[in-house]
DNA sequence: TTAGGGTTAG
């Protein structure tokens, strides 16, 4: 009689709902899962909802997740499946690498290559590169790899934690690590260094190697951008005419790079410029273009001059997408009117255009921003009943943000609380917004909460920064919570002197 | 995950 529920095609009951009911069968009927019922039908049914194990791994405070794998012992374990949990649990590292770290010990189920870089990439978030290296080496052993994805992977979490020097090691050693080094594995790691605004190194390694490696269009692209990315388009132009000069044929994504970086730049009158000369030199834009002019001239506060891009692109063969409603919706809501960016909303819907998460976030912004708190309240109940699109951290980041600042700490901790029915995990800002907000009342209880909301985010595997850990602390001395403070001290000693690692 | 367009905000 519970097949109904149990089921994946279920269309009825909204997906929140029904995560609260299986975990409350799940309470009251234990064996029903593991034991009772025959494999064949628990396994084939649970094994489609990732959503629905990452919720019992999180649940399980056993160590070695005996709980949860006890309770999946009919599951079908694949790949795809795997992957999927990892996903789930991103904002919950070492739980995740628990996870892995158990399956990995399973009779007849074998991690997969994809699977070994998802763990690489959670063991790089927390910085326990003890743990990422020897998951390279036995993904080795096991022919799964490493590929250049892998150490694109490996080289990005070293840059992110600011090891941009060891990362070009290790990007000129990949081949001892049985990783050729090819043009490919070049232009991914010249984008991470870009990326992370490390636009001066990528640039020298490219002029050493960019030989070595017969550096094409694509490198190219990557160094421009990067100049673009931190506002020193003279240096993009530069490298487009080094390419040129080389017998490369720039593409349309080389001038929609340029065309964004002078918008970044603040170039207004360069951008309108370029835009056009690239329409009279019968360039065939597409709707990145469109896109980028779009959003460019409405965050420069140019509103009328967007809207006509907008409405003229059409005729000019280009239909927009929704990137550029989303983008036109956020440019509305930023700088003219958030009733205008609901008109649009609503009008993109009528045309059939489906809005996504991104679509309902800038207008949930809007309504924010403009004090409208209950109607964004409002319009995040309706995203959550929209079957397409489930509200995102970013969503509830928003939201929380937006009622702290209002002075809501409580109704800002009930959002924190409640995300997503347990679906969505919180993430290093979300924690930040919240521990921040716990500063503006100046209540000794709020800064017990900041204290256990630091040490919940350190338990999750992210790394506060100096910043944060001062001022609970410098808080927590002022109100006379002596022992907490000492505890947090403790932890945060912890974290700089050992290597983070969860024992392979 | 080899390049280009929408989500933070003061």
């Amino acid at each position: 009689m519970f097949h109904h529920l149990f089921g994946s095609t279920t269309s009825s009951p909204a997906k929140t709902n029904r995560l609260h009911l299986r975990l409350l069968l799940l309470l009251l009927q234990p064996k029903r899962l593991s034991h009772s019922q025959p494999n064949k039908t628990s396994s084939s049914l649970q094994s489609e909802d990732p959503l629905f194990i990452a919720q019992l791994i999180l649940n399980d405070n056993t160590k070695a997740l005996a709980l949860t794998l006890e309770k999946c012992s009919g599951v079908h374990w694949s790949t795809h499946l795997v992957d999927a949990v990892l996903k789930r649990l991103w904002n919950h590292g070492p739980k995740a690498l628990r996870f892995f770290e158990s399956l990995d010990r399973h009779p007849t189920y074998q991690h997969s290559t994809s699977t070994f870089d998802y763990a690489i990439d959670i063991a790089g978030r927390l910085r326990d590169y003890k743990t990422l290296w020897t998951l390279l080496s036995r993904m080795r052993r096991r022919r799964l790899g490493p590929t250049p994805k892998t150490f694109a992977i490996i080289t990005e979490r070293y840059v992110a934690a600011g090891k941009a020097d060891r990362s070009v090691k290790i990007f000129l050693s990949m081949h001892e690590h049985g990783c050729p080094q090819d043009l490919s594995s070049f232009n991914m790691f010249l984008d991470v260094l870009c990326k992370s605004k490390r636009v001066e190194m990528a640039h020298s390694l490219f002029k050493v190697f960019n030989r070595r490696f017969r550096a094409d269009t694509i490198t190219y692209n990557i160094i421009a951008n990067g100049w673009c990315l931190i506002k020193r388009t003279p240096k993009a132009l530069e490298t487009l005419k080094e390419m040129v000069e080389r017998g490369l044929t720039p593409s349309l994504a080389t001038y929609n790079i340029l065309l964004k970086g002078f918008f970044r730049a603040g170039q207004l009158k360069e951008a309108w410029q370029f835009f056009t000369q690239m329409k009279k030199r019968g360039c065939e834009l597409d709707v990145i273009t469109y896109t980028t002019v779009v959003h460019g001239f409405g965050v420069a506060g140019e509103v009328e001059k967007a809207r006509r891009v907008f409405r003229g692109m059409i005729g000019e063969g280009c239909l927009p997408s929704v990137a550029t409603y989303n983008a036109l919706v956020q440019v509305l809501c930023k700088k003219d009117n958030v009733e205008n960016a609901l008109a649009v909303f609503d009008e993109m819907a009528k045309k059939g255009y489906v809005p996504n998460a991104t679509t309902y976030t800038v207008i949930i912004r809007g309504l924010c921003h403009a004090g409208e708190m209950d109607r964004a309240m409002e319009f995040m109940e309706r995203m959550k009943d929209d079957d397409q699109c489930e509200p995102n951290v970013q969503t509830y980041n928003v939201v929380i943000r937006y009622l702290c600042d209002a002075g809501e700490l409580e109704k800002g901790l009930d959002v924190f609380g409640k995300m997503g029915g347990g679906a969505c995990l919180p993430n290093l800002d979300t924690y930040n917004i919240l521990i921040g907000a716990m500063f503006v009342r100046k209540r000794s209880d709020d800064l017990l909460v900041a204290g256990r909301l630091l040490m919940e985010m350190v338990d999750k595997g992210f790394i506060p920064r100096k910043f944060t850990f001062n001022r609970v602390l410098n808080g927590l001395l002022l109100t006379g919570n002596q022992g907490f403070a000492k505890e947090i001290l403790r932890v945060q000693s912890r974290l700089r002197r050992l290597p983070r690692e969860f024992k392979l």
